[in-house]
DNA sequence: GGAGTTAAGCTACCCCGTTA
DNA sequence: TAACGGGGTAGCTTAACTCC
């Protein structure tokens, strides 16, 4: 295919097509009439030699060809921007720009207090949006847009984004304070024999201690699964059960409630907590701004 | 009724030949 | 080599039609 006959213009209706799934909502987004954006994509399936976009409806579902050429395309037009768009200087205190992060509650507890505050001070009229993104379907936010930056454990990331750990965390056991079982401390013993609260946003009924346990032919029961480990101060002190969590989020909860925090009787590998983000928004100065400030709060942290 | 496609007409741009 | 002008073409709009 030679490039000489590709209107770029048509890459930035394809990408406006793909994010709409509708001719006429897309043609609105550009600026253009429903009928050039016909055009445009009769134009595309020309050039594709695919139907790209099949009606269902009331809306434009994307062809298998057209889902595979969603992110090469998408990136190859954010790098294009970057380059007629130089980045200039991030303007913290007057930048009214939004930041699209996702994480869990973890993250959510332990890092966006920081970074709300830290934000709230230094850049009062940007804007955060905290949001949960299903694991797998990070990497096409983040490449997409979507995304600016993802928080988690990302133990493979696709080598086209970025990673850069922002601290070491250990497990510690939380159990409510007049537990009678610990008395006398935790032991493997008591651990084992105990029930369990698990929390995974998986909705799966295992987790690394169940690994670790495994390890040493032994097995624990798990009483309750729960997505968030919010609740856990509401559930905690009225049961005999024991969760296994992040040091961090243990020391948020034990001093303002009826809980008590244990070492865990196992040996356990710590985790990493991380910020990921796509290779293509490296010179975005918005977001170097923003790495850097999340980098002192996991340093601080 | 809403959304996509097609047709007709208009306009701006590009290409190429001519000229100074 | 640069400027100018004419023809061709691409892309836009509106209007009408089709399809779900």
């Amino acid at each position: 295919m030679d490039l000489r006959q590709i209107d770029l213009n048509l890459m930035v209706a394809f990408e406006a097509l793909m994010e709409f799934g509708s001719v006429s909502e897309a043609a609105r987004h550009l600026g253009m009439s429903q009928p050039a954006m016909s055009s445009n994509l009769a134009r595309l399936r020309l050039l594709f030699g695919d139907d790209l976009f099949v009606r269902s409806g009331r809306v434009m579902l994307p062809t298998r060809r057209a889902t595979a050429l969603q992110i090469p395309i998408s990136q190859a037009l954010a790098q294009l921007r970057v380059a007629i768009n130089p980045p200039a200087l991030f303007e913290a205190s007057t930048s009214r720009r939004v930041f699209n992060i996702s994480g869990g509650d973890y993250a959510a507890m332990v890092i966006l207090p920081h970074l709300a505050a830290y934000v709230a001070r230094e850049a009062p009229c940007v804007d955060l949006r905290f949001r949960f993104v299903e694991r797998g379907a990070i990497p096409e936010w983040l490449d997409t847009g979507r995304l600016d930056l993802a928080l988690g454990v990302f133990p493979n990331p696709p080598k086209r984004l970025a990673l850069k750990p922002l601290f070491e965390e250990n497990f510690v056991c939380l159990a409510r304070r007049d537990h009678p079982a610990l008395q006398d401390g935790m032991t493997l013993a008591a651990f084992t024999a105990m029930p369990h609260l698990l929390v995974t946003e998986r909705g799966d009924a295992t987790g690394a201690v169940d690994e670790a346990l495994g390890k040493r032919g032994l097995t624990r029961r798990i009483a309750l699964t729960v997505p968030h480990a919010l609740v856990l101060p509401s559930i905690l002190p009225r049961s005999d059960m024991v969760a296994t969590i992040g040091t961090r989020a243990a020391n948020l909860f034990a001093p303002s409630t009826a809980l008590a925090i244990h070492q865990v009787p196992l040996a356990m590998h710590p985790w990493r907590m991380s910020m990921m983000w796509s290779r293509q928004q490296a010179s975005d100065v918005g977001l170097r701004w923003l790495r850097d400030i999340l980098s002192q709060i996991g340093k601080a942290a």
